[in-house]
DNA sequence: ATGCTCAACTTAAACGATTAAGTAACGGAT
DNA sequence: ATCCGTTACTTAATCGTTTAAGTTGAGCAT
C-alpha cells in the first residue's frame, strides 16, 4: 500500500505538500501540484479513509435505515427502486452508503456513532419505534422519507395525489359503481383515502361501505378474498381499485377464477407502478410513485444538510407521481350506467 | 461525543486501561474493569471505527461488488434475497457492509483500499470486466458468487442440480414432448442446458431442435415471443420450461392470449422459486436456488478467511435447491402420448 | 540597504484508538 | 532481607492524514 509519505520521499517535498497538492489546496505552486498527481497516480495512491475521516470528522458516509418489517424490504419494488436511487446518487456525490441496522448491543444512533456517518436517510419503518425517535432527536443531519417528523425534512410520496389520480382516472372512464380495496389503515392509506373521499364529494359519487375492503399491502393472499367478496356484490363493480400493483395479482387470481375477463367483465387500477404492473396482461393502469426520485432527492438534501455549515430549515418536499396508462379499464359509456 | 479520555478521566485511570478494559483484555483487574465497562455504558460510550480501524488495520467492514447490468440488481429477487442474507450474516459476525460502484476516478480495488474494506463479496456481475479482474487478483480476501476463480473460493448454485431437477420432473410427470426456452448462453445456461442434455441421454428422451428457444432471463418479452413459436409448433409441447420465474409472465401472457389454459392444455415450469411465482395462478413448478443460503455462506467463509492469520485453500461450495411444487404442471397419462 | 509582502513550502501537533514496553507494588520462596 | 515472578497498571509510540503556525527566500518599494 502507498501512502502520502512515499509520494512525499520520491518527489523531495514534506507529506503536508504532498497532502495539500491532492487536495488543491491553493498555497502549492502549480509545477509542484503537477508533480505530486502525476506521481501518486503513477504510484497507485489511495487515500485512506479511516485516517482522512478521524482528521476530519467527515466520513463520506451515510447512514441509511432501511428496515424490512417483513425481512424483505429489500424485495419490494418500491423500496428496492428507492435504495437503488440513494445509492447512485450517494455515489454521484462521493458518498458511500452503511445499512444502519439492529445491532447485537448497539442502538440505531449508536452504529451512526460508530461508524461516524455524516448523515442518515431514513424510510419504511415504524416511525414510533423509540430507537428511531432517538436517531431523529440526535444531532445528525436526517431525512425521512414517507413520514414528517417536525424539525426534520422529509421527502414524501404524494398520496393525496394517488388517491385522487386513481379515482380520477375510473371516473373519467364513465364509472360509477366504484369498488375500492385498501391497505392497512397506516397515514399513508389514509391520505389516498381522503383524496378518494374528496373527489367523490366533488363530483358527487358515491361508494357505499359494501363497496369498500381492508386487505393489506402486499399481501396478495388478502386482496384476494377481498376481491372475491366484491365479485359476489350484488350490484357488481365495474372497476376495482387496489392497494398496490403485487397485492393486485391476487385480485387478478379471483377474476380470472370468477371467469372474468379484465377490461371487459371488470376493469382494475393499482398502485405503484412496479416493472411488474408492465409485463402482466393486460398492463395494470396504476399510479407511478417515483421511488427514484424520491431517493435522489433524499440524499441530495441529506448532502446540502451534510455540507451547510449552519443547520438548514427543515422542508417538506412532495414528490408528485403519475398515472401509468394500460389495458385494465374498459370506457364504460354512459348508456350502460 | 465522549472518548476513552473522557472515562479515563472520571474512572481516575489512564486511556490504556479503559481500551484494554472495553476490549476484555486479560491484564486489567476484575474489578477496575467492571467500573470502566459501567461508566462507559453509563456515559454511553461508543468507540470510533475510523480510529480503531487506522490503529488496528481492520474495519469490520465488507465490500459488496453487486452490479445490476441494467440498473435494477436489487429488484431481480434472486439478488435482492441474496443481498439480503449477507446483510444479516455480515450483521451476525459484527461486520457492516459497504457498496462497491464505479467510483468517478477510482477503480473497484482502490475503492476497497479507499475504505479499508476487510473482503469482498462479488456478485452479478461482468466477470470478465478487467476492473474485477484486478480485484480478484489482488490480496483480499474475496468470496465469488456464481462464477469461479482459480484460486478463489466460490459459492455456486448447482445448475446441473437445477436443470436435472425440471426436465426430470416434466419427465416424470409423463410429459415426452417438452419445450424449452433458455436464457442467453452464458455458462449458468451452459450448466443448466448440459444437465438436461444428460438426463435426456440417460432416458432416451429427444427434444428435437424445434422446440428450444433462446431467450433472455428477466425479459418477460422476449420469452412472450418464445413462447408463441413453441405454440404455433405443428406438433405443440405439452410442457415447456422458462428461463427463470419473472421471464415466466411473458409465457403466462403468450399462453393465456392463445387462449389456452395451464396446466389444462400445456404445462410450465419456471427457474428461481422467487415469491411471485407462488402468488400467480397457477403457483408454478419451480426449480428455487436458496440464495439466502448463498449469500449466508459467502459471508460466512469471507470472514473464515479474514480471520484466519495464514490464507485459507480455496473452495467452491455448491449449493442445492429444490423443487416447489405448484399446480402449472398436469400429469401426462402414458396412453396419451 | 532595509523592511515588507507574498508565495511556496516545512514543522509539528492533532484526530481517537491500540499495544509493546516499562514500572510499581505485592507476595512468597529462599 | 533479598530476589523473583506476578499482577495491574502507565507511558509513549503509532496508525495515515490534515492543517494551523512557522520558515525561507524572492521580489519590490522606499
Amino acid at each position: 500500500m502507498v501512502h502520502i509519505k512515499d509520494i512525499a520521499k520520491v518527489c523531495g517535498v514534506s507529506s503536508a505538500t504532498v497532502s495539500k497538492a491532492l487536495n488543491n489546496q491553493p498555497d502549492i505552486g502549480e509545477a509542484t501540484k503537477e508533480r505530486i498527481q502525476a506521481v501518486a497516480k503513477e504510484m497507485g495512491y489511495m487515500s485512506n479513509s479511516s485516517a482522512r475521516a478521524l482528521k476530519t470528522g467527515k466520513t463520506k458516509n451515510i447512514g441509511v435505515l432501511f428496515v424490512d418489517e417483513q425481512g424483505r424490504g429489500l424485495s419490494h419494488d418500491y423500496f428496492s427502486t428507492m435504495l437503488e436511487a440513494i445509492k447512485a446518487q450517494a455515489a454521484e456525490l462521493e458518498y458511500d452508503i452503511t445499512f444502519i441496522c439492529p445491532g447485537k448491543n448497539m442502538s440505531y444512533l449508536q452504529h451512526c456513532y460508530f461508524r461516524g456517518v455524516d448523515g442518515v436517510v431514513i424510510a419504511n419503518i415504524n416511525y414510533n419505534d423509540a430507537q428511531v425517535i432517538e436517531l431523529v432527536s440526535s444531532d445528525l443531519p436526517v431525512v425521512v422519507i414517507d413520514h414528517v417528523y417536525p424539525q426534520k425534512t422529509a421527502v414524501i410520496s404524494d398520496n393525496e395525489m394517488g388517491g385522487r389520480a386513481v379515482i380520477q382516472y375510473a371516473y373519467n372512464m364513465g364509472h360509477r359503481n366504484i369498488g375500492l380495496i385498501h391497505g392497512e389503515l397506516t397515514s399513508v392509506t389514509q391520505k389516498r383515502l381522503d383524496a378518494i373521499w374528496q373527489f367523490c364529494s366533488e363530483v358527487g359519487l358515491n361508494i357505499p361501505k359494501s363497496n369498500v375492503k381492508e386487505a393489506k399491502f402486499h399481501d396478495s393472499a388478502k386482496t384476494y378474498f377481498a376481491t372475491q367478496e366484491l365479485l359476489r356484490l350484488p350490484n357488481r363493480p365495474t372497476c376495482i381499485l387496489f392497494p398496490d400493483d403485487y397485492s393486485y395479482i391476487g385480485g387478478l387470481n379471483a377474476i380470472h377464477d370468477a371467469g372474468l375477463s379484465i377490461p371487459e367483465d371488470i376493469s382494475t387500477i393499482g398502485y405503484d407502478g412496479i416493472e411488474l404492473s408492465r409485463i402482466i396482461s393486460p398492463p395494470l393502469v396504476t399510479y407511478h410513485q417515483d421511488a427514484k426520485e424520491m431517493g435522489r432527492i433524499a440524499i441530495e438534501k441529506l448532502v446540502e444538510q451534510i455540507d451547510s455549515p449552519a443547520p438548514l430549515k427543515p422542508e417538506v418536499i412532495m414528490v408528485s407521481g403519475s398515472i401509468m396508462d394500460g389495458g385494465s379499464v374498459r370506457e364504460i359509456l354512459p348508456e350502460e350506467n
